[in-house]
DNA sequence: CTGTATCCGAAAAGATACTG
DNA sequence: CAGTATCTTTTCGGATACAG
């Protein structure tokens, strides 16, 4: 903890290289999580309980394929969703949160309460912070 | 929620031009923590109780003066620190976690609790992913 | 339908030098 | 001591075209 050098997330696969990393665990996590589009990925996901691809990029207004693809891809490489392709003609792949998404998505809606019982407090300081300039 | 277009966290002064963005709080949490240092710079302060600048240089390993002025100014404008400057020469000047901080660094604490918890399924789950490349 | 492959612009972060 | 200013590098995300 504390130990600097801590990577932010990325929605491209991660090499691992930056050597300094992999040290806080709440780094890791925000890592999971952070890029634009993995948060509602996860929330639309579990709201679906199984979603589909073109479902998914219906339901999240502005993503892109590629975006999409990655986002999705990364969540799986974590082990935050599975991916089950079924070999037809069209092909047709569902995604599901895994348990452990699951309670992490849980953890998530106690930041969403902090989120709600703050937001007027951080608007305000923003607007008095910017004033001042 | 579920909007689509969620602008990510920045270290670097946020314009607020991202038309679509502040709708989903939890991405608005996410915006404020993420940022390669907030959460380290977060934390020392939280240990510290009241850090000076040049301390916190010191106590995080790897960060520039640059990315630290532009953490600090960015957690100090969304109201998770304040920043209080005495003219002396030697200049000296101190930062203190708000209440909002302190509460949310609580929250955090529990995303760490998940994180340690799965930390090995997510180890296991990107070895896996990686093999079957 | 469910993706990949490229290319490109925008944004975050690092390096370095300078200052009240 | 506590920053700024500038420049460069790196990473992220958007646009577009193509494919099994």
């Amino acid at each position: 903890m504390l130990n600097g050098n801590q990577g932010r997330g990325t929605a491209e696969p991660d090499d691992g290289h930056d050597a300094v990393r992999h040290v806080c665990p709440l780094n890791e996590v925000l890592d999971r999580v952070s890029g634009k589009w993995a948060i509602g990925v996860l929330t639309l996901v579990g709201a679906e309980e199984v979603a589909r691809f073109t479902e998914l990029e219906r339901g999240i207004p502005g993503i892109s394929r590629r975006m999409l693809t990655l986002t999705l891809r990364n969540l799986e490489r974590d082990g935050l969703l599975t991916r089950t392709v079924y070999a037809t003609v069209p092909p047709r792949t569902e995604y599901r949160l895994t348990e452990a998404a699951r309670e992490l998505a849980h953890t998530l809606s106690l930041l969403t309460d902090w989120a709600k019982r703050h937001q007027s407090h951080v608007q305000a300081s923003r607007l008095d912070y910017d004033d001042s300039l």
